[in-house]
DNA sequence: GAGCATACCTACTCGTGCGTAGGGTTACGG
DNA sequence: CCGTAACCCTACGCACGAGTAGGTATGCTC
């Protein structure tokens, strides 16, 4: 048809430069509007691109949204990894895992956070956000069944992971009060986290447990 | 146009127990499919009545799924209270919510969890969970507040609510383990959960606190 | 500077599914 | 036995938004 006549000179960018504004684009529009609610149309737009372009490089609207659930969640993983060196002592493995955590949280409250909430309920990123949970629970309870090896104890593994996977969802519930909360620190809700999670970890380890009463 | 042919006689029912059959329906199919890909055909099919029916009572998707939640969402609460009464001490008391909490979920397996979960992310649904979570969160920090005082101790309430809101929130991802893992046994979640919680809180009681290392 | 791949566009198609218009039938009070 | 209200239906309008067809321009290679 006509040529492109308003804007003045359309920046032809490589590939990988373009499939980069367009995730920001996405993680952008998918977290103000949902999932759902969010059109292509407008992603497209606001990456300052049209729609086919977006299809061309990224696939269907549920492939991209996999993909920005799977670089934010990247990026924070490499964010903990990086924190919580593996020869420190539990306890700080576990401080440092959390503030790391919890500051990453904070510094992208209408990003991360909000994808990963709506991921968590629309069946088909289910899988996906189930790996990724289950990298940081295979964490977790590895750290404590670490710290239990070096004071001799031993515990039934299933357990051990339950109890990882409910430390893992009480933090995911203070992230998404983080998100809630723009006025709230990070660093004071890591140390809320640890405060929980530690202190019932640390008895748990010296082989205190709490048993149900006769009734 | 022509009259019903197929069916021999097409019940007539009161109002109050068509809205029951339609709410049992919907918990059903938005369970099964989400919330979206949930049509209003198939829950009207599925309840054995007419799309304009649906309408008619419970008005449009959204707030038939409304209607949903604060159905399922009001008998949990009635189970929870029913269990735990306030004259109990607090461990005895929390043992007894979070029994019949996992009891709850365990029994409503691909009905309540599943729901609640969708609900969790969905944009126009999040202020009916924040209510229903505020208000379990409520009750949690009350009963820990209640057994400081007993001890003489007093605990600045923000950091009573947010440790209450860790647990809830522990709770909740035991609730989805619960419900992704047909095998599993509620009285032994809650007895994790309680595990988890209580060690944690016991000693927050006596006054243990963790505090950052100077770094 | 011809050829070819790559970046990029406008302008559609088309399924899907919410919500409704408009009308029929059974019960029940008077 | 007649009205009127409550129950219930079939059949459609219509918007919205995912995904595509088909074409243009620009840079890079040889």
């Amino acid at each position: 048809m006509l040529a492109r006549v308003s804007s003045p000179t359309f920046k032809r960018l490589p590939r990988a430069v373009r499939e980069q504004q367009m995730l920001d684009a996405a993680v952008k529009v998918f977290s103000r509007r949902g999932f759902h609610a969010a059109s292509m149309d407008e992603i497209a737009e606001d990456a300052g691109i049209s729609k086919p372009m977006v299809y061309a490089y990224l696939g269907t609207k549920e492939e991209l949204f996999v993909a920005c659930l799977h670089r934010e969640g990247t990026r924070l993983m490499e964010a903990i990894a990086g924190a919580a060196a593996p020869d420190l002592p539990a306890d700080e493995r576990l401080w440092r895992g959390l503030r790391a955590f919890f500051g990453f949280v904070g510094a992208h409250r209408d990003g991360w956070a909000v994808l990963y909430r709506q991921a968590r309920g629309e069946r088909p990123f289910a899988a996906e956000v189930a790996t990724m949970r289950g990298r940081l629970v295979e964490v977790v309870a590895s750290m404590l069944d670490h710290a239990l090896r070096a004071k001799g104890r031993e515990v039934r593994g299933t357990d051990l992971e339950v109890v990882a996977y409910a430390l893992v969802g009480a933090s995911e519930s203070l992230a998404d009060w983080l998100a809630d909360h723009p006025e709230a620190d990070p660093e004071k809700t890591a140390t809320r986290m640890m405060n929980v999670a530690w202190l019932g970890a640390d008895r748990l380890l010296r082989g205190v447990t709490w048993h149900p009463p006769a009734d």
